[in-house]
Order: structure tokens, then sequence, then C-alpha cells
RNA sequence: UGGGGCGUGGCCAAGCGGUAAGGCGCGGGACUUUGGAUCCCGUAUUCGGAGGUUCGAAUCCUCCCGCCCCAACCA
């Protein structure tokens, strides 16, 4: 029944944008159109912040027979770079969103912009002010007090179109004069108070060059770009809220074609907790090396988690799952790593290794004897296949793995007891053999011959443990980043999270033990290691030498290990 | 002391006058010869507070409290 419905059948609104956005289809505003857009100013990588939005604006779109456009908000050339540009298109397409042939950018309506605001000058509705920016801010007043007029704000519309035509031919320099917009400097809204439309800026512009000297702000670009590309509901963060008062008065001044004119609408931006989100200190950590690059695994970049391990489907997932709405809110990590876990159950391979090895000499096992044991990649998909694991007479196993004084409930191996080595036997530790300074240097144990994983009448033992052959075993490299960022929550005041890093997310270096057959995984390879957690194939990993990137850390809690044997 | 928003369990979030969905987390249990996997069960007598309207309020009204954003020639 559902299916007969048909694709078309409009979903039931999730949340108040879809509400609103399904209540214009259906009264016909625009003509039944939904056109969405997504903004971002290239000065930056993108980070899991952005695809809130992303997943939002495209989302909108595609589930209203919609479109959305990619667009540069590229209006500051001072703090842009294609480098940008290109690592936002390539992020975008990667979560899984397509554009088609709607890429724009600010960039392009520099022309169109500029004639509407001689225009505004020819309606009075925007002046040359000559003030300085102090002397803006002063005169703006305060939250509490109205602002002044400027004394440049009666000048006459032909000395406002000779001052704002020289400030296009480059005749002044940085800071001379501004435009701005004629409207109410005792409006209860400060940005109401005749706000900047344009300064003067001699910079080079990553597209534009030196065409320009002067460049629209924001509030006067943002509008005017929605309007030119039909857009419907222009969809941006809270705050904003402010402003929209300021986009409406933009659009309702500018000639335009199409009524009903585009609409902003503003959600709550999301926080994760423990995790730096501010693109000027994100950049900082580029730039102070204390990071790789953007794609640093620890960064909460989109790059940086894609190198992570984290699949577009995760990130989307957890964007539709964290829901839309106008409350300010602190995501937990917690719920990240819970979807990405649950997505990566489902894809990773299982593979042995060990992280701290430590010897264990099987004494009745024959010496020089190998044999190849059985294990499934996944034991819930069939589909990815089995691997045959080198066993033999001396193996590692997991430091932690070994308790010579076991608490009450531990399952693994203690002195005596026994434990099954995963897809293989059941060994019992005879005796523990120790340096001169009481390190467990070697482990001897027996095995049961009888009870290969598998064969007829195998018994059951309460534990079973990752192994790895010591003459098979191969040397990986796996570099272990916990928590993204900061210690604290991006909310907790006065965390400086360039001095304040968590120190669990360093970047630490371990070399481990691992199967034979991880020398052949390719980069982005997802495996997952008992107790250890997801790891990934990092990008820079070379055949034959497998280095591992730590993708979520499972929780830490040893007592649910024991409890649960 | 201005303007604009927001307040539902630890974190998100449904709910839109008919008697508190769901997810994460947390607690407990089952299961398992590899999964901290999976599966069950539990977790708000109450919706920032106080009044009021109503047979009935998280939902409507009033007042109060708290938090966020705005005084860039940033976005």
């Amino acid at each position: 029944m559902d299916s007969a419905a048909g694709p078309s059948t409009t979903p039931a609104p999730t949340d108040f944008i879809r509400e609103i956005v399904a209540e214009d289809q259906r009264t016909g505003k625009h003509g039944g159109r939904v056109h969405t857009r997504f903004p971002p100013e290239p000065n930056g990588y993108l980070h899991i912040g952005h695809a809130k939005a992303i997943c939002l604006s495209f989302g909108v779109a595609r589930d209203f027979n919609g479109l959305c456009n990619l667009r540069f908000d590229d209006t500051n050339p001072t703090k842009e770079d294609v480098e940008y540009v290109e690592s936002i298109q390539e992020d975008v397409r990667w979560l899984g969103f397509d554009w088609d042939d709607r890429m724009f950018y600010a960039s392009d309506y520099f022309d169109r912009m500029y004639e509407y605001a001689e225009r505004l000058i020819r309606d009075g509705k925007a002046y040359v002010d000559s003030l300085s920016a102090d002397d803006i801010r002063a005169y703006r007043g305060t939250l509490t007090e109205p602002g002044k007029n400027s004394p440049h704000r009666d000048r006459s519309i032909d000395e406002n179109l000779d001052l704002f035509r020289r400030m296009k031919a480059g005749e002044f320099p940085d800071g001379a004069h501004v435009l701005r917009a004629k409207i109410d400097m005792a409006s209860g809204n400060i940005n109401m108070r005749d706000p900047t439309l344009y300064r003067i800026r001699h910079a080079v512009h990553h597209r534009t060059g030196d065409a320009w000297p002067i460049y629209p702000t924001y509030d006067y670009a943002h509008p005017i770009s929605d309007a030119i590309e039909g857009i419907t509901h222009s969809l941006c963060t809270l705050e904003f809220e402010g402003h929209r008062p300021l986009y409406d008065w933009v659009v309702g001044n500018i000639p335009h074609e199409g009524t009903p004119l585009p609409q902003q609408i503003e959600f709550a931006r999301l926080n994760l907790n423990y995790t730096v989100m501010s693109k000027r200190k994100l950049l900082q950590l580029v730039e102070q090396k204390l990071v790789s690059g953007w794609d640093d695994p620890r960064m909460p970049t989109i790059a940086g988690l894609r190198r992570r391990g984290y699949t577009p489907e995760a990130i989307r997932d957890f964007c539709t799952r964290i829901g839309v709405a106008k409350k300010e809110n602190v995501i937990e990590m917690a719920l990240l790593e819970a979807i990405v876990r649950e997505d990566l159950n489902k894809r990773a391979q299982r593979a042995m290794a060990v992280l701290h090895p430590v010897k264990v000499v099987i004494e009745n096992y024959p010496e020089g004897r190998v044999e190849h044991v059985d294990a499934d990649n996944n034991p819930e998909d069939e589909s990815m296949g089995r691997r045959e694991v080198p066993f033999s007479r001396e193996i590692y196993i997991e430091r932690d793995d070994f308790m010579e004084n076991p608490p009450k409930k531990f399952f693994r191996l203690s002195p005596g007891s026994e434990v099954r080595l995963r897809r293989a036997y059941i060994i019992k530790c005879e005796r523990v053999i120790k340096d001169e300074t009481g390190t467990i240097v070697e482990l001897r144990c027996s095995c049961d011959l009888e009870s290969l994983t598998g064969e007829t009448a195998s018994r059951r033992v309460k534990g079973t443990i990752h192994w790895v052959s010591a003459a098979h075993a191969l040397s990986a490299e796996v570099r272990l980043y916990d928590r993204l960022f900061q210690s604290e929550d991006p909310g907790a005041a006065g965390r400086d999270p360039l001095t304040d890093l968590n120190p669990e997310s360093l970047h630490v270096l371990t070399e481990c033990k691992v199967e034979p057959m991880l020398s052949s995984c390719a980069a982005g390879t997802r495996l997952q290691f008992e107790r250890t957690g997801y790891f990934v194939v990092d990008a820079d990993s070379r055949p034959g030498q497998p280095v591992f990137n730590r993708t979520v850390t499972l929780k830490d809690s040893w007592q649910r290990i024991v409890a649960r044997g």
C-alpha cells in the first residue's frame, strides 16, 4: 500500500522547517516550487556542524521535489581561498549530495549588486558615509539607546552617486567611505540602524582578482543572491534571526520579478560536546601545526571524519537523528559515536590484533606445526567472506587479557584458568615467566588439542580472546586518537582548545601485532578489533605496512568485561 | 533599562486542548565456541515557576524566572 502511493507522496513533515515548507507547497506559494541553497563562505573546511546544514537544505529540497544550490558566499576576499572552494565541493559530494550544474558564487552577482546599489541611492535608500569605523560605531548607539544620524546621511543623490562610483573606481583607500542603507538609526534592532552595504577593500579576490576595490557585505549580498537564484526557503542558523528584517528590507527594495520573495528561516546550529567547532580555532590548529592538516583524523571536519573512517551514511543518519529545532543544543559525542558504531558494525571486517603483546608458548603444541584456522570476516554478513589465520606454538595475546591475580568474575586468562583463542583452541595457563623486574615476559600454556572451534565435542569456556601467531604476525602502526578535542564542553567558559587539548586526543603511535592478511588491506578498509574499537586503514598506509587509526573508541569499562565474561 | 529568540527526563526530540512518542545514555536480564554485537525489560504522575480559563492544559491567557543572539567596514 505504501509503495502504491508512489514516491511523489509528500512525506509527513519531521521538523518545523519541513512543516513550513509543506504548508507553503500545499498553499501554492511560489507555485509549489521549493528551492534551497547551501551557502558556505570558502574560508575553511566544512565540519560536522556544516553537515547538519547540508543535510537540512539538500534534504528539504529532496523531500519536496525541489532543488538545492551550492553557493559560495565569497564577499570577503581577505579570508577566502580556492583551496576551500575545492574542499567544500569534495565534502558535500562525499556526503552524498548533488547540486547538478547549480554551483554559484556571490561574486557571480557583483555587477548586479552594484547596479542595485546605485538604484538604492537613486531611490534615496542608501548613502555614502565618510565617518570612520569608530565613529560609525559611536553613532550607532547602544543596545538601550538609539543611534544618531551620520552627518553624511543627507547627502544629495548626485553626491552619493558620485562618491559611490569613485569608490568603485578605486579612488579611495580602505576605510575612507562605506555605502549604508538608509533605514532607521533609532530602530530597536541594531541591525536596522543603517547597516553597511559596501566597504572599500583593496584586496585580491580568489575569483574576481583585483577587479573590485569594493565588496558587498553579507547582509546585502546574501538576500540578493537568494533572490537572483529564485530561492524559496533560505535556511540559516539562529544568530541571523535579528538580520531577518534586514534580509526582508533588501529583497523588498531591489528589483524583483518573482513574487513571493525568498523567506529566511532559522534553526539551531549543531554543538557537539568535547568538540571545537569554531573555524577560527580550527584554522589556528592547522596553522600552528598542532594537527597534520584540515583532514587530520582528530579534526571534526568532514575531511577528518572521512579519514577517521566515518561513512557518509553514518553522518547523514546522525544529522537526521539529532533533529532540527530552534532550541540551543549540545549533542553528546556518545550519540555520534553510537551511530558510527552502529554503521561500522555492519560494514567493518573483524580482524585480530594485539596492541600490547605478551608471548604465549603452547607447550604441548608441536614445534614447527602451522595450522590455518577458518574465520569469518563478519559474523552477521556472510557476503564479507572468510579468511584463514595461521596458528602455531608461539603466539601473542593482549597483555590485558591475562591477570595473575584475577578478581572474581575475570573470565579471560589467569594462572590455571582456561580461555578460548578465538576461532582456535582452548588453552590453559600453566606457568608465568617474569624477568628480574617482575614483569611478565611469557606465559607457558597447554592446549586442549580436541577443542578446535568447529570440531566436534567442542567445550565451552567463559572467555574468548584475540591472538596472533608470533612467527606470522605483522607489525602494524596504530595511531590512537580518542576524543576529538576539548576536555570540556565547548560552552564551558574560558577554555582554550589550543592549550586545553584532551591528552587522549593526542596522536599516539603504537606498534601492534596483526594477522598477516591485514598487509593487503586497502586504505579505507574498516576493521574491528575486539575490545579495542573500530579502526580504519589510514590514507598514508603503504602496502605491506598497514597503518590503522582508531575510529571509535569503545567504552573502556573493564568492569563490564569482567561482569559479562 | 532596547530588539529578537528559546525553555518537555543526563543529552537530543515528538507533542499543537483529551490525559507525556522515539533515539542516545543509564540500570537490570537473556543469549552468544569471535561482536562491549543482538534481544528483552525498566528509566518524566509530569512538561522553567506561579496563578487563571476549561469537565479536561505541556498545549490557551496573565505575570514572573532563566538561557541565547544583536552595538564588524565578519559570515
